[in-house]
DNA sequence: TCGAGCAGGTTACAAACGTAGACAGGAGCG
DNA sequence: CGCTCCTGTCTACGTTTGTAACCTGCTCGA
């Protein structure tokens, strides 16, 4: 019901993550892909599909024995929730508690570097745009 | 052993911020701690402590009927592993795609952003001594 | 019309988690 | 000495997750 508090574990993920690409699929072709992209059985998938199903993560709609899925869950709202959720677990929310441990390891490669600050200026525009 | 195969659930990652917090505790202690931050009773801090000394993640010493628990990952190494496997999860393993999520919901503040703008440039200096 | 395939559904089962009750050994007090 | 606390250990139980075998109904060609 209330997207807000529907969690995907990593493996619905996956399956989201091929909606999500496709739009949306038949059971059968999604069987296939996750098999090729995971190896799994495709009663696997039709049972993680089910499952998304119940708790409301994708819909689903039946054609003649051939049921087409279809993403109930934007891509960023889940993105953003799982986001949230993992900031405050390992970083307190804060994502600038974040960086020094990427660029520690050196995790972070100077292309990456560039692009963080071109999104940086982005998000600064963004928050010009708030206040008109 | 390997500390790199180490993962923490979400239980027990508060208890392991306790221990980085005060970097060793009795069993005593934790208990009334997590108990009050979290709650949870006396058996589910000790279960989730010998559950976390059995995966080597934190260190117990014995001294006279009572033990003493200390971190045995570091705070870093964790969170590093936490997050990388978020990222590869959520972003495909990329920071950059992450912050356009946050930017659009307006869940970065100003101020975190000029935050993130010095810590770019400090990992860009770690970029280059990496050189040397 | 009957069997082969294919679609989806049902049931299962082990591992990981969150949570906690029951139990046992040692230390100190009366 | 025996009881009471306190400390830690064992056992347990429901839920979630990953993974899959097995079953059933439909459809199409021989």
């Amino acid at each position: 019901m209330e997207k807000e508090s529907i969690s995907l574990s990593e493996a619905e993920w996956k399956v989201m993550e091929e909606l999500w690409d496709g739009e949306c699929a038949t059971g059968r072709e999604l069987c296939l892909r996750m098999e090729e992209r995971c190896g799994w059985n495709r009663s696997t998938t039709l049972t993680l599909l089910r499952r998304m199903e119940a708790k409301g993560a994708v819909a689903a709609s039946q054609a003649g024995g051939v049921k087409t899925f279809s993403p109930l869950l934007r891509r960023e709202e889940a993105a953003l929730r799982e986001t949230e959720s993992f900031l405050s677990r390992i970083y307190h929310g804060s994502l600038s508690m974040m960086v020094p441990t990427l660029s520690q390891k050196q995790a972070l490669s100077q292309k990456e570097i560039d692009e963080l600050y071109a999104l940086l200026k982005e998000a600064e525009v963004k928050q010009d745009d708030k206040d008109d």
